[in-house]
DNA sequence: AATAATGGCAACCGCCGGTTG
DNA sequence: TCAACCGGCGGTTGCCATTAT
């Protein structure tokens, strides 16, 4: 857009960040809040551009931040939302509670892709102890276990999605993740404010036969609904073949066969109760939906949203 | 023990869309 | 309407620790 980059200026600091800057950023986002990254150099004097602060911020300072230690199940949601989304790490590090996008990119490049590349299997072995396993300023450290991750999920979902389902092979996921991530790509941008979907780097949707269903934006809000929705929750409830039970205060206890138990707060039960249903009557796992050679059956999932929501 | 190669990750860079005056 | 600014994103770089030779 021809314009000159802000942190380039003259005087400012680059490279690591040393204590004292870390103090700063903090003090002054513990009073001003997040945002106004630009003010901090006039208000603080910090030698540091607005973007290297909000980065500064969001990596490593902001409370909660969890680094290091990447659970298998937290591995293994990576590996399936990446097929999923792609390269959108942001998206991607939104599902995954205390991760960032960065962490998340860099873990991708330096762990997963790597086993890709060698034809392995997307289970890792066990990390070896980050070498910087030091909690971040001001981070209460208070990052769920691994077993906390996988035992007892509990998702706060504001809003409830129905009509949303995942495929159930890997085979099926990447048929998906690749007709998924054409259609992202073409997304129109005012749908979404997080989709970023004109972005470089994204899969091009050179399929002729979804660009056509595309034009649609009514389709495109479906698509979005599901980013949007809480994805560890449709994450789970494909795998979900247990029993599942109401509480009080609008909250659902789901355990499967493995005591692997979820619980889903501030959605209507029966909402979730009548969707999980349509899910299990579907046949997600038979030919109608995605054919290994054919790609994925962009108007079954439809078919299937548009019967959910009914 | 010294050096080279590799791995991990924090930080930078450039681009983009949204907002504002 | 438009230019400038801002926040956010994904890709890439470069530093430093570790491992291999």
């Amino acid at each position: 857009m021809g314009r000159k980059p802000r942190c380039s200026e003259d005087g400012l600091n680059k490279g690591a960040w040393t204590p004292l800057e870390n103090e700063m950023l903090a003090d002054y986002v513990k009073i001003h809040g997040e945002g106004k990254w630009s003010n901090i150099v006039k208000e603080t004097g910090l030698k540091r551009c607005g973007k290297s602060c909000r980065l500064r911020w969001m990596n490593y300072l902001r409370p909660g931040v969890k680094r290091g230690n990447i659970s298998d199940d937290e591995e293994d949601l990576i590996i399936r939302l990446h097929k999923l989304l792609g390269n959108r790490w942001s998206l991607i590090a939104g599902r995954l509670p205390g991760r960032t996008d960065n962490e998340i990119k860099n873990y991708w490049h330096t762990n997963i892709a790597k086993k890709a590349a060698t034809h392995s299997q997307p289970r890792r072995k066990p990390r070896s102890v980050d070498r910087k396993q030091v909690a971040p300023a001001g981070s209460e450290n208070g990052a769920e276990t691994s077993s906390n991750f996988k035992n007892h999920q509990t998702i706060e979902s504001q809003c409830c999605t129905p009509g949303v389902a995942a495929p159930t092979t890997a085979l099926q996921e990447n048929n998906m993740a690749q007709d998924l991530a054409g259609t992202l790509a073409m997304a129109p941008s005012n749908t979404h404010k997080e989709n970023g979907s004109s972005r470089k780097g994204l899969a091009s949707g050179d399929d002729d036969n979804l660009s056509n269903i595309l034009t649609d934006f009514h389709y495109m809000e479906d698509f979005y609904k599901i980013l949007d929705s809480d994805y560890p929750k449709l994450n789970d409830i494909n795998d979900i073949t247990g029993t599942a039970s109401h509480h009080s205060n609008n909250t659902i206890q789901v355990d499967d066969e493995d005591g692997y138990s979820m619980s889903i707060n501030g959605c209507n039960p029966r909402e979730i109760a009548e969707f999980s249903e349509k899910l299990m009557e579907a046949d997600w796992t038979s030919d109608n939906c995605v054919q290994p050679d054919q790609g994925f059956d962009f108007m079954s999932l439809l078919s299937f949203l548009d019967s959910a929501d009914q």
